[in-house]
DNA sequence: TCCAATGGTGAGACTCGATCTCAGAAGGAG
DNA sequence: CTCCTTCTGAGATCGAGTCTCACCATTGGA
């Protein structure tokens, strides 16, 4: 178990220390939801994860992985995206401020800082009188690995 | 029942106007569920409407509303937003391509058209190599009443 | 070393929004 | 009116997410 352990703390780094900060305890579960988190490649779904660890964490609940997700997302270390379809997902990602551009080709997502967007949000307000205190931007789209494999023109 | 249509017709005009024009039948229960969208100021979830349905129009069914929603919502006559806490909600929209600022004091929305949005969708698509093809901007705040309400300064 | 307090866990029941199914009821062209 | 198609209501069903509860693990104090 502890060699399992040292490799999901090797492989769930920033996650694991993120949440020692934190003063949470480091429970097995925990490492093991993680380190299934740390291995998954752009969005998944609660009930992604809970298939994953039926396969590679026998014994651990479903319950334990809800409860794991909602931890990771109150410390900022994934976010809630909302698909299109209108299935709610969550993707990995540094614990700041930034957009998720999700690839519809592959699901992959990729951070996107501000590029201006905090200028519109206050030229939204300005002109309306709506005093802005939140929003979201999810970009949907294709990444280039998609569009090359699709023969879009670079 | 042919007055109550007349009124609801009137009531719901564009809404009415546009199922017919995409050649859809003008039914007594779509009708109804039109009504209770053009009378509905804001957002609203899908539970929202069926509790106004049972008040006002007995007799239709739950799935009769879901399915009016969702006829609704693929003519962008309403849009579905998802709300910070994860619901879904729905809101009455003119279909172009707008924004919606929502406010969190009295739950009303805004339409907010582009404002440069477009220009820094661009510019991200420009820098990552990303072809951006579909995007969500939802913004949550105070509109200008609530504020005023709230002892905001202007 | 023991003990109690705190925090975490698995299992399974439960909630509730949303969808599906199906028999029957309307719309509407002719 | 007749017939075909689309739509509808009722209720079953699904499924994501939450809750409860008895039990386990870790920690810090004595």
């Amino acid at each position: 178990m502890t060699a399992e352990r040292r490799a999901t703390i090797q492989a769930a780094g920033h996650l694991v220390e993120a949440l020692d900060r934190a003063g949470h305890r480091l429970t097995g579960p925990r490492l093991a939801v993680a380190g299934l988190v740390a291995d998954r490649d752009g969005h998944f779904t609660a009930a992604d994860l809970v298939v994953d660890a039926r396969r590679r964490h026998p014994g651990i609940g479903r319950a334990t992985i809800f409860r794991a997700l909602d931890l990771f997302a109150s410390l900022d270390l994934v976010e809630r995206v909302d698909l299109p379809g209108g299935d709610h997902a969550y993707v990995a990602c540094e614990p700041v401020h930034h957009h998720h551009a999700i690839c519809t080709g592959c699901g992959r997502s990729l951070d996107v800082d501000d590029f201006g967007l905090t200028r519109v949000l206050n030229e939204i307000g300005r002109r309306s009188g709506f005093r802005v205190t939140d929003h979201r931007l999810e970009i949907f789209g294709l990444c280039a690995a998609c569009q090359a494999a699709q023969g879009y023109p670079a």
